[in-house]
DNA sequence: TATGATT
């Protein structure tokens, strides 16, 4: 694992000019690091606190999924002192957290040209080192990180790999010039692309996201019947498994009236969200809910003069077994910092 | 902190 910004050993010119400490830096750039590989379990308040440790934090992000709230497993520190900066460079830097080693170092600025220089490699020669893989690439632009997969038994290489270019065109620029292309000696050519980014993921990995946190949270022996069938279910969905639901039977019978909502229009399964952040969004719960089936309307409850999130919502959903799906999936997942509590919603009228 | 409807 590398503990440093790769710069490619001695390539040609660069087309850029570094980007720190001339043409006008800002301070930023002396007391604004990104810190990377973070453990996934890490929180926003353990990030802040290890950092803290160093010296007084400006601001601090760990950053996570816009969705599920998960940790991408990075994040930002802006120290009052850039002397604490640079101590906590010298200091964390390689530091070792449970699997992961974290990597600690300047952050560059943000803009819209470093976005998206992120390349997925493959076809590689299972010989090459990251070494080699970076002089390949280094002639195309500045490399900022590069990692190429390894077997977790093995240890050799799966023949995969990422590069992170410091701009966008440095990256269009080697897929242009290497996607297909042998490498020396090579009897395959390679497949450049950009890599997916998290932002926009499918229902089904998401799904597999979902299963893999309820796993994590129920890490322990499964003695309880709601665990088991959230689990059961998580993974029949996730590999597509026909399966009918137990609870689809009994649930039925013990349902009278409870969640199905009538009206030609909003005909459907209605499920309370409770929960939600202030900041939450249709979106949210669009994506959450999405994966499981048919939605047909979403809704989140916002006071009238702050216009922020009361702290539920409601999920309309057409299918029943996929409405039970998605609560029995949902409720009790952990959204960002927030445990969700999902439920069919109940009806307070109808009382006379 | 807990079941809408400012469409």
């Amino acid at each position: 694992m590398e503990s440093q910004v790769a710069g490619g050993p001695a390539g040609p010119a660069l087309p850029n000019g570094p980007l720190l400490g001339t043409n006008g830096a800002t301070d930023d750039s002396k007391t604004n690091l990104i810190v990377n590989y973070l453990p996934q379990n890490m929180t926003q308040d353990e990030f802040k606190s290890l950092f803290g440790s160093i010296g007084d934090i400006e601001s601090c992000k760990l950053v996570r999924d816009k969705i599920t709230g998960q940790s991408l497993g990075y994040g930002f520190v802006n120290y009052s002192d850039p002397n604490d900066a640079d101590k906590a460079i010298n200091t964390l830097n390689g530091l070792k957290l449970q699997t992961k080693t974290i990597k600690v170092s300047y952050a560059r600025p943000s803009s819209a040209s470093i976005r998206d220089a992120n390349l997925y490699v493959s076809g590689l020669p299972k010989t090459m080192s990251q070494k080699e893989m970076e002089q390949l690439f280094s002639q195309y632009g500045r490399i900022i990180t590069s990692r190429i997969l390894v077997d977790q038994v093995t240890g050799v290489s799966r023949g995969v790999g990422f590069i992170r270019f410091d701009k966008r065109i440095e990256a269009e620029e080697a897929i242009k010039g290497l996607n297909g292309q042998k490498p020396l000696g090579a009897a395959e050519p390679i497949t450049v692309k950009f890599a997916n980014n998290p932002s926009q993921k499918t229902g089904q990995a998401l799904l597999t996201q979902l299963y893999q946190s309820s796993a994590r949270r129920y890490a322990g022996p499964l003695h309880h019947q709601t665990q088991r069938f959230r689990l059961d279910n998580l993974l029949n969905m996730a590999y597509g498994v026909k399966r009918f639901s137990p609870i689809a039977i009994d649930g039925m019978s013990g349902l009278a009236g409870v969640g199905l909502s009538g009206g030609a229009a909003g005909a459907g399964w209605c499920i309370f969200v409770y929960n939600l952040s202030p900041e939450a969004d249709e979106s949210v719960l669009w994506q959450l809910f999405g994966p499981f089936g048919a939605v047909t309307n979403v809704k989140v409850i916002r006071d009238f003069t702050t216009n922020k999130c009361k702290g539920f919502g409601f999920v309309t959903m057409t299918n029943y077994d996929e409405a039970a799906m998605a609560i029995a999936s949902l409720n009790g997942y952990r959204l960002g910092e927030r445990v969700l509590q999902v439920s069919f919603k109940t009806s307070k009228q109808h009382k006379a």
